[in-house]
DNA sequence: AGTCAGCGAGTTTTT
DNA sequence: CTCGCTGACT
């Protein structure tokens, strides 16, 4: 009947399983199966205490992380599908969308990334008179951001800076920011959590709602929790009582972001008569690789006792190796990763963990060199890019027009004459008379002194209007924006390569929109603004497919939750990792959570942990010299495996014998004599690095008028008309099923048919 | 009024 | 090295 095999669960493993009523704290160790016993207590709630799955919530951090656990509960137990499974975002932005209007916004918000913030405090500090010399976004933004996630509204913080001029300022840029943002209709991700408490706090009815609806309350990943989060939690749970927190004090990481450690250390303070079951058991790693975990995290002060043990057996030891420089470095992990799927390993055993995203650049660029298919998660979020942005701003602003930030980018992209002084103009007449920019816009010819830019305003509106007026999916309507505003020449200002990248995100920008009408069926509604909302919320790590046959590049925190047979954890480098900053702020607080990033990274690896580091490393232009890292030194000597006495002096082809392997491991560090390495054979590796993408040149079309083509989604048709436009050519087609659809040739992807 | 070129400054981790 | 801003030019 059930799927659920509660004997498969271990001693501890089932007391949470079973502990179902009343506050309980799950510490559970990096690898001890927490994922499963949240799954498990899930499907016991279900199916043996008969909580209807309605009353059940599920808080994790990332949307992939939900998405897991949503199959794992739904693999385990019938109407698994019915429990509310999200992230406090989504979860949030859910319930807002229901009762916002309470605290005077409308429903259909939308919502600020850090860009579109920064954008904002910048204006803002324009606005204020204050010299962006002394007042930076950046570090306003960041301030901004830990009020909130302390719930230190904009009139606290004024309160509290009476007296001091400089506070005094800050606290009116946050003032002024809060206004633009509700003027602008739009919350930034901490808004989403502040507000959604403030709502709970001030609307007895609503909180009384969901306190009734969520009868059983599970968080995952507690120990990045912060302030909001807590309080959010605490509010739901207030009712029942039964809040279950799953958390590892040892992978807080996130202190920078506002998680407050001390939510979890104190869970059985704050809720007394808390249940604590320690999960220490790990089912992942190898004792060797443990062992080095467990020596580095005992370097930390002020943590929760507990020691993670495995009955993998003792494995290969953990390997280090320092190298000249940071491509050495990066040569030498690929050479490596090559080598051993010659002899039969997989691209997505492994995976090349970094500190900082700066540092994944040697190594693509060597992936590339040696035909190394990788995945690169992180860097520069897909939705941040600037074409991407670009198009996502006429979309808020077709959505809407509520959103000044989203008009101000793009009311001149591309380039139509309308510049700063127009800019300033029309927000003078939008705050004199209260309208939105967009509404400024097109009463452009009320607005004395306008000038010159008068008809390009009126251009940009009509554009606008007609872009509204557009009857077609979010596919097509991204489509007929790029279209209608001539998006290509912004694309052709740049040189051909860069191009080329652009080219590629906007495909797959609409293949993501392409996919999002697909999957509508799960959701309540493909609308523009279900759209804008899953866009604003998706992290890099959500769309990591880990059966890609790839080697997978990303920072430690990305790769929090995730396990690889093989880890190499790179830069180990003292003023990388632990970084200069930590180093250098005098909290030794900082340190420990360098550390416990340090612990994080090496308890990604199941069975192989490679640490290295290189003697010199270039960053920005500047070459540094680095000792190793403190970490290396925290972990004892033999449980090190270094190249030969010189150790971390030599690379990995040094002498016969001193490489990584011990143990009688099929694996071994060992590599050619560097004249063998020459020209090794070249691997099965797959001809596809990054994304997949088919290239469509503008000189010449592989089909002309008359000729019947197939597009991936409207399928066959018959080309009625190609124009030569600039730099690529408009192709009318009359599809079969869809009917006449103009498209750019570069975009549309069209093929002959036969 | 808008655009372009040259100069200076800044760079941890991210829902 | 790249982004963003200031100041000169069209």
């Amino acid at each position: 009947m059930s799927d659920a095999n509660y004997a498969l669960l271990n001693k501890e493993q089932k007391e949470a399983v079973f502990h179902t009523e009343g506050p309980l704290l799950i510490l559970a160790g990096a690898g001890a199966g927490k994922t499963r016993v949240l799954a498990y207590r899930t499907a016991y709630l279900i199916e043996e205490k008969n909580v209807s799955p309605w009353n059940i919530l599920m808080i994790t951090f990332t949307n992939k992380a939900a998405q897991e656990m949503r199959d794992r509960v739904v693999s385990l137990v019938d109407y698994g599908d019915s429990v509310w499974v999200a992230t406090f975002h989504s979860t949030c932005v859910r319930i807002l969308r229901r009762y916002i209007d309470r605290l005077g916004y409308d429903s259909d918000f939308t919502i600020y990334d850090t860009d579109d913030v920064r954008t904002l405090i910048k204006q803002v500090i324009q606005e204020l008179d204050l010299d962006p010399k002394m007042y930076k976004e950046r570090a306003i933004a960041a301030w901004i951001s830990s009020l909130k996630n302390d719930m230190i509204t904009a009139e606290d913080a004024k309160k509290d800076a009476m007296g001091n001029f400089r506070a005094m300022k800050e606290a009116q840029i946050y003032e002024a920011y809060q206004k633009h943002c509700r003027q602008n209709n739009a919350l930034d991700f901490d808004d989403l959590l502040l507000l959604t408490v403030q709502l709970l706090q001030r609307n007895e009815d609503v909180l009384e709602y969901y306190q009734q609806r969520f009868k059983y309350i599970m968080i995952d990943e507690y120990q990045d929790t912060n302030r909001v989060q807590f309080e959010f939690a605490a509010l739901l749970a207030k009712k029942f009582g039964n809040l279950c927190v799953v958390g590892d004090d040892d992978q807080s990481i996130y202190r920078f972001r506002g998680a407050d450690i001390r939510n979890i250390l104190d869970f059985e303070k704050t809720f007394t008569g808390a249940k604590v079951v320690k999960l220490e058991q790990n089912y992942r790693s190898t004792t060797s690789i443990l062992d080095a975990a467990n020596a580095v995290i005992s370097h930390n002060r002020g943590r929760k006792n507990k020691h993670l043990w495995s009955e993998l057996g003792k494995g290969d030891s953990v390997g280090f190796r320092q190298y000249e420089n940071g491509y050495q470095e990066a040569e030498e992990v690929i050479e490596k990763i090559r080598q051993e799927v010659r002899r039969g390993a997989s691209y997505n055993d492994f995976a090349i963990l970094y500190r900082t995203n700066a540092q994944s650049r040697a190594f693509e660029e060597k992936c590339v060199a040696m035909n190394v298919p990788y995945r690169l998660v992180g860097g520069v979020n897909f939705y941040q890019r600037a074409e991407i942005k670009d198009l996502i701003a006429y979309l808020k602003t077709i959505a809407s027009g509520k959103d000044d930030v989203a008009t101000a980018r793009i009311i001149n992209v591309p380039r139509r004459g309308i510049g700063k002084t127009t800019l300033d103009k029309l927000r003078m007449f939008a705050d004199a008379n209260d309208l939105s920019l967009m509404e400024a816009i097109e009463h452009a010819k009320n607005i004395p002194g306008i000038g010159r830019a008068l008809p390009s305003l009126q251009a940009f509106s009509m554009i606008i209007e007609e872009l509204r007026q557009f009857d077609g999916d979010i596919e097509e309507l991204i489509r007929e924006v790029i279209y209608v505003t001539d998006y290509e020449s912004v694309l052709e200002e740049f040189e051909e390569e860069k191009q080329q990248t652009k080219r590629e995100n906007i495909d797959e920008f609409l293949s993501k929109a392409h996919d999002f009408m697909a999957g509508w069926d799960e959701m309540e509604e493909p609308t523009l603004s279900n759209f804008l909302e899953e866009v604003a919320l998706v992290a890099d790590i959500d769309d990591l497919d880990e059966d890609e046959n790839r080697v997978v590049l990303m920072t430690i925190h990305g790769a929090k939750g995730l396990e690889f047979p093989t880890v190499f954890l790179c830069g180990m480098e003292e003023g990388l990792f632990p970084s200069y900053m930590s180093i250098n702020s005098g909290d030794p607080m900082d340190i420990e959570e360098e550390r416990r990033l340090c612990y994080v990274g090496i308890t990604r690896a199941k069975r192989h942990l490679y640490l290295s580091c290189a003697r010199a490393r270039t960053l920005h232009g500047e070459v540094n010299y680095n000792r190793v890292s403190r970490f290396i030194d925290e972990i004892p000597e033999n449980m090190l495996e270094t190249a030969g006495k010189g150790g971390k002096r030599t690379f990995f082809d040094s002498e016969r014998g001193s490489g990584f392997s011990s143990g009688g491991s099929d694996f071994s560090w060992n590599l050619p004599k560097p004249q063998e390495k020459k020209k090794a054979p070249v691997t099965s590796a797959p001809a596809s690095f990054g994304k997949d993408f088919t290239v469509q040149k503008s000189d010449g079309l592989s089909y002309s008028v008359g000729d019947r083509v197939v597009h991936q989604r409207f399928g066959l048709g018959t080309v009625k008309e190609i124009v030569d436009g600039k730099k690529d050519y408009e192709v009318l087609v009359d599809f079969d099923d869809f009917g006449e659809k103009r498209m750019m040739a570069g975009f549309a992807k069209l093929e002959k048919a036969n």
